[in-house]
DNA sequence: CAGTTAGGTTATCGACGCTCACTCACTCGT
DNA sequence: ACGAGTGAGTGAGCGTCGATAACCTAACTG
């Protein structure tokens, strides 16, 4: 016999949104169990909720615009993760740091839904810069401004806040993108690694901004041996 | 009448593997003027080659086969590009400075191909190490530990080289994939950012395998002030 | 109870990756 | 010269996918 398929009762009058619910839920989990996107088809999602693939398009426009909706709720949910790893920091650089190592861990343990929000081209081109901000990130990449605009605050950084943020962003998704990209490689202890290279983005950030255009690195090296 | 459909001569008999060149062309120049993974289905190669769609199972077990086969040639074309900005640097940092900046530049260049040879799950999973370095990155990674070696070399940066060329390594694909993934946000203008983003983490590795663990980046700020 | 309509369904489309059975057309041993 | 063998390539078709059009019917309203 077939696998029971589950039924699913017909929404009341006005309740026709929930199914909606339901649809991105199904598509959520589905997702996050089978952690392969291709797993995510319409047939799947439609079978688990136990309705037609046809009801789908009542609520999404298209597979597109699911996929957008559970981007939306990855992000959410990394921004938890960020957030509250910023929490318990002690001074705002050490905040961006726990940000960052939770920012990875998180596409560490999510890589699917990681990789989905983020190499996904983007949907709608946003017309102002203001849109495609907030389209493109939500709140996380707010929040990381925010914590580069309290590093500005007590001086430990100095530049343009949105260079900054893209720098420091660029290079904590750079390790959190190659490590899902190729977990075969050779890498270090993660959270130690992770540390280090945000550790590393923001010593050069904070010493960059404050070196003259000419002088060289080993320049700079020399200096630095009296720290040791 | 339907669009003249390319008809294309039987290969003689010990010419059979002309077709896989063929076929690996085809693929290639579609990916590069449709820019769109997608648009690459066997159906589209096998009609701009003049064949038929199974002939081309003859050459590539299935199609991850092939799209293999083109990120083998991507790969190689983004080491040439690699090997030819390093080798007018005057020292080797500067040297990987240039690597990192070509490297931004083919991503942005060619993105689709950039996002195929990335942001796929990695085909095989290689026993040992060594192979799957290999098998991941081809010469790029060789030859970006070989700038890190130099570096080694002369001094300006110290510490375990893989670690050291994956946390570079990092920093640009960083920057190369958020480019990608987020063409709508407001970047700074390329080659510089590019170029301050390298050496930040460039600076920042060189300065913190120097530093104790405990010495927080305000007091290496402090220091540093005395170069302005 | 009748009528409306929100909330679905059934049937179908074209494109996809992939497989199988098959046919050429050339070559080579006899 | 000629039939067997084989390298090179097809045609038809399976199952799945995203998407659309046409239709139905349960639930609420008057």
């Amino acid at each position: 016999m077939p696998d029971a398929v589950p039924v699913r009762r017909r929404a009341p009058r006005g309740q026709g949104a929930a199914l909606r619910e339901e649809v991105l839920n199904a598509a959520i989990d589905l997702l996050a169990e089978t952690g392969s996107e291709e797993a995510v088809s319409l047939r799947a999602v439609a079978q688990r909720v136990g309705v037609s693939v046809p009801s789908i398009y009542l609520h999404f426009a298209d597979k597109k615009a699911l996929l957008d909706a559970v981007c939306e709720q990855v992000f959410a949910a990394l921004d938890v993760a960020m957030t509250q790893a910023a929490a318990i920091a002690d001074d705002p650089f050490q905040g961006l740091r726990r940000m960052g190592v939770a920012y990875v861990r998180f596409a560490r343990d999510h890589p699917e839904q990681y990789r989905i929000v983020m190499m996904r081209p983007d949907a709608r081109h946003a017309a102002d810069e203001a849109a495609a901000k907030h389209a493109a990130a939500g709140d996380a990449f707010q929040h990381l401004l925010d914590g580069v605009a309290a590093c500005l605050a007590t001086g430990v950084l100095e530049g343009d806040p949105v260079t900054l943020g893209l720098q420091l962003w660029s290079a904590t998704h750079g390790v959190a993108s190659l490590l899902i990209a190729k977990p075969d490689f050779p890498w270090p202890p993660l959270e130690d690694f992770v540390d280090a290279t945000i550790c590393a983005a923001g010593l050069g950030l904070a010493a960059g901004t404050r070196l003259p255009d000419g002088l060289a690195l080993d320049d700079v090296v020399r200096r630095l041996e009296g720290l040791r």
